[in-house]
DNA sequence: CTTGGGTCCTGTGCGC
DNA sequence: TGCGCACAGGACCCAA
């Protein structure tokens, strides 16, 4: 099975770097809005604030993305579980993957050279809204730090800073994978890379996040910060792969260690256990019981 | 404040 | 082949 999309935040990364060479400097010349809400209404101004700006930078916030156009306010975007970015060349259209059904395209830009920028979500779980200049916007406003900055090749690197999570989880009885998908203790991981960070830790996903050691505690801000890198760095070949063929953005295919590996031995070397599946809080978890402890 | 569960919505894959 | 069901990247919201 190909082209699964996972928009967490190696795949918001890889989208917003796919989308910058069409939109930095670019001005926006049409706006289609096709349905007046996604999980809450969209702006009733998007598309008079849109149309005829120019787009100054594409930033990336955790998992939103957002556009800094020359207006009091920019475009705020997250895509939620199935919501994907397409870019459209004039006389593309005939070359998209049939999969990804037209009727899912909520909103589209188009800029003076003719690209569009497709909003595609068929759950329709996503965000578009506008954010004010110099303002808190209540969905950015209690995001936790960056687990690291993730420069593209071409950007100037940063000195990362990685979050002390030993504040935040001292004290705490909710399971430290639940912990870890909260936004408010780090922002941007997702029930994909949570597995894969704890299985590389080494940490049973149920335990208590209160509970962890010193060590354990000062080791996964760099597990977190690898994982995220490793998978932003595999997202961004295939991403160019992707685009000659279908003219897509936002896919990313990875060899996942545990997740989706149920009933399947644990990949290191010498374990003989088997990669076991169970809820928490709803969601799939995956781990090796012998891995992790 | 912390926590756990329900909820929004469509598509896909599986077992029968 | 058709049908029903479980499950899927997220995160808000509310009850206890």
């Amino acid at each position: 099975m190909e082209g699964e999309e996972m928009p967490e935040l190696p795949e918001v990364e890889t989208v917003r770097r796919g989308l910058l060479p069409h939109l930095q400097r670019a001005r926006i010349r049409r706006v289609h809005i096709g349905r007046p809400d996604l999980r809450w209404p969209l702006p009733p101004d998007l598309g008079q604030v849109l149309t005829g700006a120019h787009v100054l930078g594409l930033r990336r916030r955790s998992k939103y993305l957002l556009f800094d156009l020359d207006r009091d306010e920019g475009l705020l975007i997250h895509l939620g579980m199935s919501g994907r970015m397409l870019i459209v060349q004039p006389g593309e259209d005939g070359q998209r993957d049939p999969a990804i059904l037209p009727r899912h395209d909520h909103f589209w830009i188009e800029t003076d050279a003719g690209t569009r920028v497709i909003y595609n979500d068929a759950r329709r779980f996503g965000m578009i809204d506008l954010i004010r200049k110099g303002e808190a916007h209540p969905l950015l406003a209690r995001l936790g730090p960056e687990p690291g900055s993730f420069p593209a090749p071409s950007e100037d690197s940063g000195d990362d800073v990685l979050p002390d999570l030993a504040p935040v989880l001292a004290g705490r009885r909710a399971p430290i994978k639940a912990l870890l998908l909260d936004q408010r203790v780090i922002a941007g991981l997702g029930n994909i890379y949570v597995n894969e960070v704890l299985f590389r830790a080494g940490i049973d996903p149920c335990r208590a996040g209160g509970a962890l050691s010193n060590v354990e505690i000062k080791g996964l801000p760099g597990q977190i910060r690898d994982v995220l890198a490793e998978a932003i760095a595999a997202g961004g070949s295939s991403l160019r792969d992707h685009r000659q063929a279908t003219g897509e953005l936002g896919y990313f295919q990875h060899a996942f260690r545990v997740y989706g590996r149920e009933g399947q031995p644990c990949l290191r070397p010498g374990c003989q256990g088997v990669i076991q599946r169970f809820t928490q809080s709803g969601r799939s978890s995956f781990s090796c019981p012998e891995c992790q402890s």
